[in-house]
RNA sequence: GCCCACAUAGCUCAGUCGGUAGAGCAUUUCCAUGGUAAGGAAAAGGUCACCAGUUCGAUUCUGGUUGUGGGCUCCA
């Protein structure tokens, strides 16, 4: 018998020194534990940083030397649980109770005590104890979040804790061999966190870090990550002008002439979008009395979100939503089955009372603009509408160039209205839809919206931080809390099925991830400013007016530089300003009647006949 | 809302171990008319987020408020 680390020795010396832990089929095992009888090295693959696998694992045994520290500096600290992230503010982080408040000033000992165990170069080991054992044992330590934890496992479960130095902890493990690999270790912050993610429970203190096998590595991360910021919305918005927010109306957007032409562009694509798929636009109130949302639910499950106002001893909300506005509509009227499918879109203008903390930029505000509609249908036609808004979504999305997006199921949440049997039915729909479609989709139990339960399309920000945009309702709820009814073919009065859908979401938040994926250089067709004219010198400005003119008439947008500045002056204005094209004017380009043109990220300047430029650009449009 | 941090000129940031502040860029004016990432000079620009407290004196220290950033919870 011999251990994995003796085999790997043995067989795979390369990989003596990078080998983490082992993989035997699906499980991954400590470098210490014994491998079979007979092992000749195909049974297992070595498991090194170089995969995610191997970083999970490293980072996760980073957390371990985290509360080693920690535990060492503050021996009544109380530990929860050390996981590793893929993404996030750290490779990993651990929740811990401790009666000192943590703070950055603090990190700098943490550190040096990270490294000392680093240099100490603990071996880790493993000891397994019977569920009940393990309790007596993390009961006497009094670690009230281990004993939580161990309770939650099976009565036959083996328990697993790992060792180095020191320090012990519950561990499913695997684990790196010892504390000697880590070549790179810092903590990148803290923040409170809810124990068991319960906002009723108390807050433990969150430390997050990140770690590596070498310096360099930790240095590529950084570096990474400023220029992962150089991308962030806010940042761009400022510089480009795009939009700004102001202290006196937290979490609601000025959008700026520069910003705004990015919104009404995004509007302009999706009407033609919808008016093809046979939806028609409206516009509904902003506020509404308080009896339409005690008719809707809201009163009795949103109201905590709602802005409210008065008027004449009367209570009015400012709507959080479209869907009771657009039932109102449907209405007016009788409506016959023949009717159905009814799609009322609405660039719908929502405030939502969110927490002050959550607030962030553009991608959580107060006050947005959903790309709203509501498909007033039959139970029949929810396949066929789910899974043409599914084609819809795809395609929009696919024109933006996203190719990372998430899909989840969302579920019935606790908050909820409508009856059970009617929740089961519309989370089959939406299953059913998935399923059809082949889409890759992750089920996100409880998360559903209090009328329905939903289909979410998320989208990446800078950070890798996940924001939903899109998404797809059923509610067999509202239309008939709110009176909606159809005539039937059997001329019998029947309540429709409403579908509430958003392809964007919200224009603030799509915008916001927009100009993260793009970086702030927008594709022609979204550009605030297409062209920027930027003349040689004042003997050529009249045949730059006149080039701007003629861009204009074709219904481009241009910006005209006529100053004095010289000419490289404002070629690196155009470059910062992130314009598609700049197009140099001098003497040459004048007698010539022709264009220097350069494009955004080009070194070299071609030239262009006036009408093959105009070409160009509206090759570019959408 | 909760935890940690931050708030100085239009922007990006220095700075004051307590004696009311400085740079670069941007702005304005003047000179320069220059061919693809910053021509030169001068001027102007700040109740150091807000409100209290300590102090002879607070932008600096303390407390609170508001806003922002990173998380948690919650959401498009």
């Amino acid at each position: 018998m011999s251990t994995y680390s003796e085999l790997i020795a043995e067989k795979q010396p390369s990989l003596r020194k990078k080998a983490l832990a082992v993989k035997v089929g699906d499980q991954l095992l400590d470098l210490f534990r014994e491998a079979p009888n007979g092992e000749t090295g195909d049974g297992y693959k070595v498991v090194t940083f170089d995969t995610d696998e191997g970083k999970m694992l490293f980072w996760h045994s980073s957390a371990h030397i985290l509360a080693q520290a920690v535990r060492r500096i503050w021996p009544d600290a109380k530990f929860d649980d050390g996981p590793a992230l893929m993404s996030g503010p750290g490779h990993f982080y651990y929740d811990i109770y401790l009666e000192h408040k943590i703070s950055e000033e603090d990190f700098a000992r943490i550190e040096a005590e990270v490294e000392k165990i680093v240099s100490e170069n603990h071996t880790i080991s493993r000891r397994v104890l019977a569920k009940s054992d393990a309790l007596a044992h993390f009961q006497s330590q009094a670690e009230q979040f281990k004993v939580a934890i161990i309770e939650k496992l099976p009565e036959s479960a083996e328990i697993s804790l790992y060792s180095q130095g020191d320090f012990e902890d519950l561990c499913r493990g695997p684990h790196v061999p010892s504390t000697g690999v880590f070549g790179a270790f810092k903590l990148t912050a803290i923040s409170g966190a809810y124990w068991k993610g319960d906002a009723s429970n108390p807050m433990l203190q969150r430390i997050y870090g990140v770690s590596f096998p070498d310096n360099k590595m930790l240095k590529s991360y950084i570096q990474r990550l400023e220029e992962a910021k150089k991308r962030d919305h806010r940042k761009l918005g400022k510089e480009l002008e795009l939009f700004h927010i102001e202290p006196t109306t937290p979490g609601m957007v000025y959008w700026h002439p520069k910003g705004y032409t990015i919104y009404t562009e995004l509007q302009s694509y999706i009407r033609r979008k919808l008016a093809l798929r046979n939806y028609q636009e409206l516009h509904t109130p902003t506020i509404a009395d308080k009896t339409l949302w005690e008719k809707s639910g809201h009163w009795e499950v949103f109201r905590e979100n709602m802005f409210f106002t008065e008027s004449e001893e009367k209570i009015f909300a400012v709507k959080p939503m479209n869907c009771p506005c657009h039932v109102t509509v449907f209405n007016q009227g009788l409506k016959s089955y023949r009717d159905l499918p009814l799609r009322l879109a609405e660039f719908g203008s929502c405030h939502r009372n969110e927490p002050s903390g959550t607030l962030h930029g553009l991608m959580r505000v107060r006050a947005f603009t959903q790309d709203d509609a509501h498909i007033f249908c039959t139970e029949e036609q929810i396949q066929e509408e789910v899974a043409n808004f599914i084609d819809l979504v795809r395609e929009v999305y696919t024109d933006f160039g996203f190719n990372d997006i998430l899909v989840k199921l969302s579920t019935r949440p606790e908050k909820r209205v409508g009856t059970d049997e009617n929740w089961d039915r519309a989370e089959k729909a939406l299953e059913v839809a998935l399923d059809t479609k082949k889409l890759d989709w992750e089920l996100n139990p409880g998360e559903g919206a209090f009328y329905g339960p939903k289909i979410e399309f998320s989208l990446r920000d800078c950070l890798d931080r996940v924001w939903q945009c899109g998404t797809i309702q059923v509610d067999f709820s509202m239309p008939g809390r709110l009176g909606a009814e159809y005539v039937a073919s059997d001329g019998s009065r029947k309540t429709p099925v409403m579908l509430h859908r958003a392809v964007f979401g919200s224009l603030e938040r799509f915008i916001g991830i927009l100009i993260e994926e793009y970086a702030g250089k927008f594709p022609v067709w979204l550009s605030p400013i297409q062209v920027s004219i930027l003349s040689v010198n004042e003997e050529v400005n009249d045949y730059s007016k006149e080039i701007e003119k003629l861009l204009k008439e074709n219904g481009f947008r241009v910006e005209l530089n006529i100053s004095s500045d010289k000419i490289g002056y404002k070629i690196r204005e155009w470059t910062q300003k992130k314009i598609n094209y700049a197009v140099v004017l001098g003497a040459r380009e004048k007698d010539g009647r022709e264009l220097a043109v350069r494009e955004r990220g080009e070194q070299e300047t071609k030239s262009f006949q006036i009408q093959e430029f105009i070409d160009l650009l509206k090759s570019q449009l959408k």
